[in-house]
DNA sequence: CTTTTGACCTGACAGC
DNA sequence: TGCTGTCAGGTCAAAA
């Protein structure tokens, strides 16, 4: 479920519950997700307040008083508020149980996600520190791209995804932005102009922005709710369109892989 | 340094 | 029905 836009959702979604509580303790039914849940978490956490909720990139910062929890969703991942006494399911690996009958219940079928607990600077560990600008900040925009990507020779969707280049930018949104901005997504990023960069940076800013009010209107309850419902149904330009007609043109949507990631694109419209 | 590939996991679905 | 193969919203680590 998880690009940047639910991932705000949910940090949106669950801050009013966090709010003004406090963390009893933790429960790790299954440690063994893309790093091993620190043994001792509930110990590190027990009794401390939530002092805010955050997101950096795809990781949602819980602020305690004495450190900070780094939550990731990695591909299948989802939090909801639940009452702490309703009955875990197979894929629901860890509750923070807070003060007032609830937790913050993370499920996540993949295991490809996170739970970790850092008591130095959240933005000086190691998964975080390298990480590239907000795509909605304004450090973001066509300068930044075209000096970061001279001299590369990575395909331009290749290098929109590399958190190091910029955050959160996933697969889907990858597709859907290059196909606002024109752009082909095997082109080398070396070789965009940088009129080009402002399209697509723009590309990006207006695509996110927009998937994060389609997610505020249609999964405003995401985080208490059963399900995700509604998101899915937003109208994709090209992302698993494959030989379906193009929005614009008319033209067969195309699909390719890159890595080992999918790629829709229009070859009309995408040069 | 850049670029590519493999790895981690489960579930859904298509095709036989 | 049941098996096999493929694919899925992420991203790190190792190899080339």
């Amino acid at each position: 479920m998880p690009e940047l836009p639910e991932v705000e959702i949910t940090c949106r979604g669950l801050a009013p519950h966090c709010a003004g509580r406090r963390i009893v303790t933790a429960v790790v039914r299954n440690a063994k997700l893309r790093w091993p849940v620190p043994a001792d978490l509930a110990q590190q956490v027990a009794g401390q307040a939530v002092l805010g909720l955050t997101r950096r990139a795809k990781y949602l910062l819980v602020t305690l008083q004495r450190g900070t929890l780094i939550l990731h969703l990695g591909m299948s991942g989802s939090l909801r508020i639940m009452d702490s006494d309703s009955p875990a399911g197979v894929h629901d690996h860890v509750d923070l149980v807070l003060d007032n009958g609830t937790c913050i219940r993370l499920r996540d079928p993949r295991r490809f996600g996170a739970v970790l607990w850092t008591q130095s600077d959240v933005l000086r560990h190691p998964l975080l520190e390298n990480l590239g600008p907000e795509p909605l900040s304004s450090e973001f925009d066509d300068s930044y791209l075209y000096t970061r990507s001279r001299g590369r020779n990575v395909p331009i969707k290749t290098f929109l995804m590399d958190s190091h280049m910029v955050v959160g930018v996933g697969n889907i949104y990858a597709n859907e932005a290059l196909f606002h901005a024109g752009i082909r997504p095997t082109t080398s990023a070396g070789r965009l102009s940088r009129v080009r960069y402002a399209r697509l940076a723009a590309a990006i800013r207006a695509t996110l922005a927009r998937a994060i009010e389609a997610g505020g209107s249609t999964l405003r309850d995401f985080v208490n709710s059963a399900g995700e419902a509604g998101y899915f149904q937003q109208q994709y330009m090209v992302y698993g369109r494959e030989g379906e007609s193009c929005r614009i043109c008319a033209g067969s949507i195309r699909h390719l892989r890159q890595g080992q990631r999918s790629t829709f694109y229009c070859p009309r419209c995408q040069t």
